[in-house]
DNA sequence: AAAGATCACAACCGCATCGTT
DNA sequence: AAACGATGCGGTTGTGATCTT
């Protein structure tokens, strides 16, 4: 949907002094076809140095902050015009569940995607069907309830943005307080990984993870430090012999739904790993995006 | 046809982080 | 080390379009 410029959001459309006031003070709200051409123009032709400057340099009476966003959100050449794709929906849940909230990390293994397109696609859409599908769930627990004895009080959550994940994924019972996502990988030629999601929580698929490559030398584990200071850090495990690889998210090229999060302790000891793996650089945290 | 509700999305705001001085 | 400005991020809001009643 393409809205046209309005004369005020935040905009001007004062009259007199107030207007001449307007006229020198920062414009803010919609971005009018002309403002999008400059800025356009000269950003294709002179590149950016600072946005601040950008403002100036191409004329606009906008912030340099305005300037980016537009450029960011809009302008820029290598954005999909197109509507988002199931298949790209099917990306988004899936790594929101494993990322949280992090919009930019995500928008920056879509292509032609931005973060603010996938904030309110996320928003808009998914977040509400998995709101309602909650919603039905819980009516549906809540007649069950009154035919059982109470239920045992929950696991208790690390606040991260996983923590909020757990809400998202109340459509696919069981809903497990997790901290850390868990998928099984397996590895594709030329270093690509299929993450699929482990569909049953049972101690059998968490004893199977627990020793992943040394018995099953494409099984593997994903997820984030899933707390604490380690909550950005983004990694993969991946089952090779007795050798474990530990690779970043980035060297991932697909993903795949994942419909569980389960916690599996001890598993996934980030710091462990790394003084395992990268001896020389145990102090490192660089795994992170 | 009109009014109200809902949807979709552009853009703002506040805060955190980073680089420079 | 501190101050400052620029940049980037996520949350939120406002508004036009579309749908429903």
């Amino acid at each position: 949907m393409v809205r046209k410029p309005t004369s005020n959001r935040h905009g001007e459309a004062e009259s007199g002094e107030a207007a001449a006031a307007a006229a020198e003070k920062e414009r803010k709200g919609l971005w009018s076809p002309e403002e999008d051409e400059r800025l356009y123009t000269h950003i294709t032709r002179c590149g950016v140095s600072t946005w601040s400057s950008v403002a100036q340099l191409a004329g606009l009476r906008r912030s340099g902050k305005s300037c980016r966003l537009r450029w960011m959100n809009y302008l820029r050449p290598d954005l999909k015009k197109e509507p988002i794709t199931d298949r790209e929906a099917e990306t988004i849940v899936s790594l929101q569940k494993l990322l949280g909230n992090r919009w930019s990390v995500i928008a920056a293994k879509m292509p032609g995607r931005t973060d603010n397109e996938i904030k309110n696609y996320w928003n808009s859409r998914i977040r509400k069907r998995q709101t309602a599908a909650a919603a039905a769930a819980a009516a549906t627990a809540a007649g069950r309830a009154k035919s059982e004895p109470a239920a045992p009080p929950p696991l208790e959550k690390e606040p991260t943005a996983n923590a909020a994940t757990v809400e998202a994924t109340a459509s696919s019972p069981p809903v497990i307080p997790a901290r850390h996502p868990v998928f099984a990988c397996q590895l594709l030629d030329g270093g690509a990984a299929a993450v699929e999601a482990i569909q049953s929580p049972t101690a059998t698929e968490q004893q199977r993870l627990n020793h992943a490559g040394s018995s099953e030398s494409e099984v593997s584990a994903c997820g984030n430090g899933g707390g604490g200071e380690d909550s950005s850090r983004d990694y993969c495990y991946s089952g090779d012999g007795d050798m474990l690889h530990l690779m970043a998210l980035d060297d991932l090229d697909c993903y795949y739904p994942a419909d569980l999060l389960i916690d599996v302790p001890g598993l996934l000891d980030v710091d462990a790993w790394d003084s395992e793996l990268y001896p020389a650089d145990s102090t490192s945290s660089s795994m992170s995006n």
